[in-house]
DNA sequence: GTGAAAGCGCTAACAG
DNA sequence: CTGTTAGCGCTTTCAC
């Protein structure tokens, strides 16, 4: 078949219905699976014409897409690829197809994104780009289902949601500093907009206070979950006097940007400052030294974000938002141990 | 509103033909742009029904979706994220919507995906998981036009194809090596079955040839693109006899993981081994030392994929298939130096 | 088992 | 400037 040999159109089901010398109806219930006498011609006549049904028919028949839509922040962190893939797993067993799309952490994109998903998709799971935002109204006001994945809003109305326990892995973080002796740790923690932003410097804050542990302002970073942000923070944070023994890094990303500043400027994880970062990364083992991480299941959030949408898609639209909240852990490599003794 | 209120279905063109008083030629008209005299009174219905045009009746009438898909191996990698970049900011500029999906290195998921995009779509851009595979043709079989990208295939039609001057980036690299003095360089190579694997490969051997060096066996590692696979082949490298004094590294994935042990095993780059890595990354500016790598226009080849799907979107389709093959270029930072004395 | 008719929501073509 | 008619490809009645 030569490239673009559109000049004859695709064929329909009525084509087949003729090739095989039936009605329109039979060659639908053939496809549907039905027992239909014919289905031997039926069948010879899909192969020869290359039938496929038309997808956009179908649609405008049953009122929906079996596509769903699922829109995050950034493909590049491997944390929301591991989503995909958990979200794929659970579509496969099911007749809806995935759709991707990208907000590149930009709001503005984001919107547009879902604009122009709606319509061609039946559903929606959103890693919304920030909290105080309501893009994921555009997606209820027309009627379709919403799943918020890895970050809540606070305006709008809430819909179901797949959470992980940020402020217990921060918390979990900081007892495990503390238990190697630490006393002085800073963070660099995430945009205040978004959900992990905000609940993993609660974390690290609730921590602190329950080891009776002061502190300092300039040993809060804030920063925006980049390469880039990470970087910078981290420069900052080495700058404080006294400087903390321990840090803790509120995303992969950030977590690289800050490993690379210490790296470039001589200072030797763990022995002059330990170092723990949030989510886990292929690269967190190639690291030197490897990396201890709060860890939480990745894919198992994308399976239940789906797991929620095709309930919701099935048609239990009456029950109330559900609130699904995973649990983080605490993976122990090599990127921490006790403080150095104080200058 | 409250979510799942779905109960009121969603307003039809007609509903807003009656709530403004006109007939639905008219509203379909005032959508269009065309000027219209109740325009005041349809614009209020529009918003009071929020009225949005189904996009499934869209698509029967036109015979069109106005969607094309973009088609990767892997989205983790910066490089197809860059892509995505370019192919969307050109599409922006369109009529046509892009969604994305997720082969994973992995030819079955690749041909699901295709699959479940037939219909949906009006055109693919593909970056082929192998080059002797034939995915691609479910693609042409269905009537749409296709790119390929990042990635040839030798089997079926050829479709347009937006390619990398992969073979001359190669050379460029070993020349610099050589140009420093190096005279035994080593090369961890990709799957014989891409594009990109096999092209720099080759232009690896070209370079070395017509530096009148020689290449023993042992020194190409055939690898996977993956950082694990990286690594494991680094460690290869690094035990035969004699070892390399230089290596290059054909992609980005499996360069992190080349360095990951070299760094684990302490060895000094650039003092005991010169690299340069295939792809810049916004590691490659943090790792230390910064690395030296070949470099190509990432955004500009996911956009100039996109144009030439838009060109076979608007009918020219019996232009032969185009090939655009777009320059690569060496970005020297600090992992190379001069062999150090031989031992 | 099978078929004929009707309609999902939209718009091109043809009147007015 | 506006409305009427017809039909995109499919499937759900309702008949036979």
């Amino acid at each position: 078949m030569v490239q673009g040999e559109r000049s004859t159109r695709p064929a329909t089901i009525v084509d087949v219905a003729e090739a095989a010398g039936v009605s329109a109806m039979t060659v639908s219930r053939f496809l549907r699976g039905d027992r239909v006498k014919a289905a031997d011609r039926i069948e010879e006549a899909v192969d020869a014409l290359a039938f496929r049904p038309s997808e956009a028919a179908r649609s405008l028949r049953y009122g929906r897409t079996l596509t769903v839509a699922l829109v995050v922040p950034d493909i590049t962190n491997p944390y929301f690829a591991a989503v995909v893939r958990g979200v794929e797993s659970v579509a496969r067993a099911s007749d809806y197809t995935v759709v991707l799309a990208n907000s590149d952490e930009d709001r503005d994109r984001e919107r547009q994104a879902l604009d122009a998903l709606m319509g061609r998709v039946d559903g929606v799971i959103l890693a919304p780009v920030d909290e105080t935002d309501s893009n994921g109204d555009t997606v209820v006001a027309a009627g379709l289902p919403l799943v918020h994945l890895d970050r809540a809003t606070v305006r709008g109305e809430a819909p179901d949601s797949v959470l992980v326990d940020n402020v217990g892995g921060a918390r979990r973080a900081v007892e495990h500093l503390v238990g190697l002796g630490h006393r002085r740790i800073g963070t660099i923690a995430g945009p205040e907009g978004s959900t992990p932003g905000r609940e993993r410097l609660e974390g690290f804050l609730e921590g602190m206070r329950a080891a009776g542990l002061e502190v300092p302002a300039d040993h809060v970073e804030r920063s925006d979950f980049r390469e880039s942000g990470g970087d910078t923070a981290m420069a900052r944070l080495w700058r404080t006097t006294p400087r903390p023994t321990a840090v803790l890094v509120a995303n992969n990303q950030m977590t690289l940007g800050a490993l690379g500043w210490l790296r470039r400027n001589g200072v030797l994880v763990p022995a002059e400052l330990s170092v723990v970062g949030f989510d886990d990364h292929t690269f967190a083992e190639l690291l030197d030294p490897p990396l201890t991480v709060i860890d939480r299941p990745m894919e198992e959030q994308g399976a239940e974000a789906m797991r929620l949408l095709l309930e919701r898609l099935a048609g239990e639209t009456t029950a109330s938002p559900r609130r699904i909240v995973l649990p983080t852990t605490l993976v122990e490599r090599r990127s921490c141990a006790p403080p150095s003794e104080e200058p």
